[in-house]
DNA sequence: ATATTTCTAGACACGCTTGTCCAAAATGGT
DNA sequence: ACCATTTTGGACAAGCGTGTCTAGAAATAT
């Protein structure tokens, strides 16, 4: 048991700020991360509290002392990801190349940020293969993910891209779509490899997001004047 | 129960050729496909074999008497689909069209035929549903799936890309790159809506996939001689 | 019509999970 | 050192799922 707890505390370090270790909120906090762990492993009937009290370090009566039945436990794991993960892609959304010295190299480093923050990282798989898994059996708890989650990615994205095309960096029509299109062509390398716990290497993630930001550029660039030729020249060196 | 497998039938509607109804093989053929739709719902620790029993029309004995414990009918399954969905995803590689009459409507029509036919189906939606869910505990399995599935299905149309390219129709360097870009793109409008049941229209469909092309073209369509801006036109008209 | 195979419905033992209860131990504040 | 709170670990009942077994019904073949 305790070498149970050793090993999912190296899984899971540093994903929250813990409160003072060994008080009682540590302890819940402890609990809710072990929580979102196991369930995102096992699935929800997969899951049963002993694995998280056993993982967590904590008795299963304890588990039950803070967070009620194995029913509230889950909507209070998929509550608290939600909102991690809706912060870090307003983070990270906040970054966006509004006034780009070199668009392709601006936008290629804001789709690294993005892949890092927002899809490869841990609480975004969970909530994915959540939403997938659960989301049928939870409709009004995802879909409160989904207007708060993608839906509004979406929009503040396409918003930027808009700005970007009246700036005259961008030749696009629907930025909406534009911006769907974006995020796509930023998983394209990795639809499958992630869909196990596969985690695509730093160089990997640079390589894809360039790759996506080439051929992005290569439809969308403003190309004041100038032939085909000389505009693919360029966008290639980006 | 008569009602649970009426209702189960209006899903599963002609998935599969049947065998003569009432015989022995129609039954093995309805529990196979019913326990397809159960684990592929719930999920395999969800399922429980009364659920198929019930749903097919059958006493759960004859599920174990035909297929022996749950271990192996999960199996026998995933199997059965990963056979079913790559002779369909095959079958419609075959259909890219080599020899364009209009590169657009047709690279279109065949995003179309894809969507439907191996992204938005149920055996597809399945499988991926449950290689991300169940890939970790049955890892032979789904290796299975990979090299024969994705993997093959890229390489297979990679070449196709390769030899538009060399007949002058599209200018590019990675096919496999383009290839997988391909399939972002086809994809891009219904990321999101797929994660739940949601099945798009035939309408929405074909207007994503004409959307998906039409980038597609803008990046890489080849332009022999003339300004960005004619390119552009014809790009958009397709 | 009869023999053979298959299917059914229910009972059953076994193991696992949930959620509760409790007395003893540990922890933390004063 | 003391008291209050929290945690522990184990026992417990109840429920559910698996997989087996049975006798009898139904379908199929001969």
């Amino acid at each position: 048991m305790i070498a149970d707890k050793r090993a999912a505390d190296e899984n899971r370090k540093s994903m929250t700020v813990m409160p003072a270790p060994g008080s009682h909120l540590a302890k819940r906090q402890s609990i809710l991360d072990t929580a979102a762990c196991v369930f995102c492993r096992e699935g929800y009937g997969g899951t049963n509290i002993d694995m998280i009290a056993c993982e967590a370090g904590v008795s299963r009566q304890t588990v039950y002392n803070h967070h009620g039945d194995k029913d509230s436990l889950f909507r209070a794991v998929v509550h608290e990801v939600t909102e991690r993960v809706n912060h870090r892609v307003f983070e990270t959304l906040a970054t966006f190349p509004d006034q780009p010295r070199d668009l392709g190299a601006d936008l290629a480093a804001f789709a690294v940020r993005f892949n890092k923050n927002c899809i490869y990282d841990r609480d975004g798989k969970f909530l994915r293969r959540l939403v997938d898994t659960e989301g049928e059996r939870y409709p009004e708890l995802f879909a409160e993910w989904r207007e708060q989650g993608p839906g509004k990615t979406w929009a503040a994205l396409a918003a930027r891209f808009a700005r970007l095309a009246h700036a005259g960096y961008l030749e696009i029509e629907d930025p909406d779509l534009v911006a769907r299109q974006f995020l796509a062509l930023i998983n394209a390398d990795f639809k499958v490899a992630t869909l196990l716990g596969e985690m695509p290497s730093d160089e990997e993630i640079e390589r894809s997001s360039a790759n996506a930001v080439s051929m992005f550029l290569r439809a969308y660039a403003c190309r004041p004047s100038g032939t085909a030729a000389a505009r693919d020249k360029s966008a290639l060196k980006a």
